[in-house]
DNA sequence: AATTAGATCTCGACT
DNA sequence: AGTCGAGGTCTAATT
């Protein structure tokens, strides 16, 4: 990896045009070629970026840049499409590398998977004497993520998400309509799960008669491993 | 903005809990205190961040940390949220300091919106007598991008994209069908104009009779400033 | 402030 | 290799 923080200016092209004026900013040159433009600020977004596979070269200033101060070029190209990136170079602060090595990635933990199997060991979250069917219950138009019986012997269909969207409550609302039909799992009842409920969601799944559950990750995660330490 | 190339160990929680193995990595502190990982591959998005507002403190690393190689921590908490990322640095490679001033930012040009601009001025590209209607011409599902009339009298909708792909073919076709139904715009043509146009893309919309417009930016843009110098 | 739609989206999973 | 859905989405425009 190479990191360089450079007076330079910028321009793009690909599936925009973009340009970039002149400033000092951190360029980062990553060992598969692909490169970033920095800025002291902003979140993680590059202001300008080309992504592998691509190569770099650098070549001479036309005439006119060279006259407007720029020392040098470089040229980013994409391997496969027409993306371009060229980095005007004015003056160099710095210019380092270093050998990183290969890195062992980030392990996530608390997705919707995870939550779904935690649901599924914890069935009396979504509603007393609910009895696990199947998760992924599959339909004709996508897989339902947890089908439950009730104690009552109702079908209970479970939407599981981190946040709980009006497009979520959609999404169950098909696949109840379409539970509903099948003479052996009508009536299906409707519950939707997730950590975080926006207002929209609630109202809309309230109105249609589908129950909402507000999910603690924490409080499944500690019941899962039995560890209820506060820390 | 602080650059500092470090052996180093990371964990964050917030809206997920994700942990990063020890290996040298490439970590920004910004000047707002935001803070990125960088592994030397991928492409723009970090291992892991911390964006604005957020605050960074070094404190002595856990005994138990420290024992296992660790020689600082870096808590960043997030200021109004509960995220919240722990680096622990094992060993310093390389750590710098600059002060980059303020940045212009990124300029784009060649949206789609300019395009449109573009051909509204220039309907000729679009094809032979074309009178302009309107842009964004309002249906129940969303604006057509041009509305037209040809020199026959026939209706003309004209959807305009960057890079034309076959959602894009699939949203005029919907927009077609809709006005069709309207007696007072009946019959309507599509012309489905792009900078680039996907062979998939041309396909499906020459099967439905929607013509395709290949259009020249560079050339639409020295039309309209009647600079038709090369360069 | 809150909501919506677009992004040079990225990223992973699955077909 | 393409497609689909989710993301610690982010970002800007609009209400």
């Amino acid at each position: 990896m190479r990191v360089v923080i450079a007076r330079c200016a910028a321009q793009y092209s690909g599936r925009l045009t973009a340009r970039l004026d002149l400033a000092t900013r951190l360029i980062i040159v990553k060992s598969d070629g692909s490169v970033l433009i920095h800025s002291d600020g902003g979140s993680y977004k590059p202001l300008n970026w080309m992504g592998p596979p691509c190569s770099l070269r650098e070549v001479a200033p036309s005439e006119e840049a060279a006259s407007g101060g720029a020392a040098a070029l470089w040229v980013i190209e994409h391997a496969k499409t027409e993306d371009r990136l060229e980095i005007e170079i004015h003056e160099i602060v710095s210019d380092t590398s270093h050998d990183l090595g290969s890195d062992p990635g980030l392990v996530k933990d608390g997705v919707e998977a995870h939550l779904q199997e935690l649901l599924a060991s914890q069935m009396a979250v979504l509603g007393e004497g609910l009895s696990l069917v199947r998760r992924e219950y599959p339909t004709a138009i996508g897989p339902v993520d947890i089908l439950a019986r009730g104690s009552n012997g109702r079908t209970v269909a479970v939407e599981v998400k981190r946040r709980g969207e009006v497009d979520g409550v959609e999404q169950l609302t098909r696949y109840l309509e379409l539970l509903d039909r099948d003479p052996l799992l009508s009536p299906v009842e409707g519950v939707f799960a997730a950590q975080e409920i926006k207002p929209q969601a609630r109202t809309l799944a309230e109105d249609r008669g589908i129950r909402c559950v507000l999910l603690d990750y924490d409080a499944l995660r500690g019941a899962e491993t039995g560890d209820h330490r506060l820390f």
